[in-house]
DNA sequence: GCCAACGTTGGC
DNA sequence: GCCAACGTTGGC
């Protein structure tokens, strides 16, 4: 099976982008929704995903890959829950801002539009291409 | 099994 | 700070 896309959110005052870079490897734990939990449970080594940066930034910044899926979350004392490892591939040129996100036909159809409060979820490939794509160019209203 | 109350997340 | 969306809990 090919490689599968996904967006992953983290708050950047706990947890950003510079973080995962300065640990060159980071453990993506305590996440606490099913949902969510399924998605981690999905990833495969290789997989790479979006970090957005929730609450502060509301942004795409960066493209991680998934280097060990299939972990129990070490934060979770009843094992139940579902954790991945990964590291960090590249900043984007510049971020990707929800609301442009939210402004582009192609990528209503996103879970993180559809699905505001979902901390994991996937991303398919056009999207992603798009995503990339507009992360190229100037950003809007910019010179 | 239903649903009201409550808690959390996350955008605005 | 507010509120919408969603999940969980507990009474009945």
């Amino acid at each position: 099976m090919g490689k599968s896309y996904w967006l992953m959110k983290s708050e950047p005052d706990v947890y950003g982008w510079d973080h995962l870079v300065a640990e060159a490897e980071g453990t993506w734990d305590g996440v606490r929704n099913h949902t969510a939990a399924l998605n981690l449970r999905s990833m495969k080594k290789g997989d790479e995903a979006f970090f957005y940066h929730s609450n502060i930034g509301l942004e795409i910044v960066g493209i991680m890959k998934i280097s060990q899926p299939g972990l129990t979350d070490p934060s979770d004392p009843t094992g139940k829950w579902a954790a991945v490892k990964v590291k960090p591939v590249r900043k984007l040129k510049r971020p990707v801002s929800l609301k442009e996100i939210k402004a582009t036909p192609a990528l209503e159809g996103m879970e993180l539009v559809r699905q505001s409060r979902l901390s994991v979820s996937p991303v398919r490939p056009e999207e992603w291409a798009t995503i990339v794509g507009v992360s190229k160019r100037k950003a809007p209203g910019t010179n």
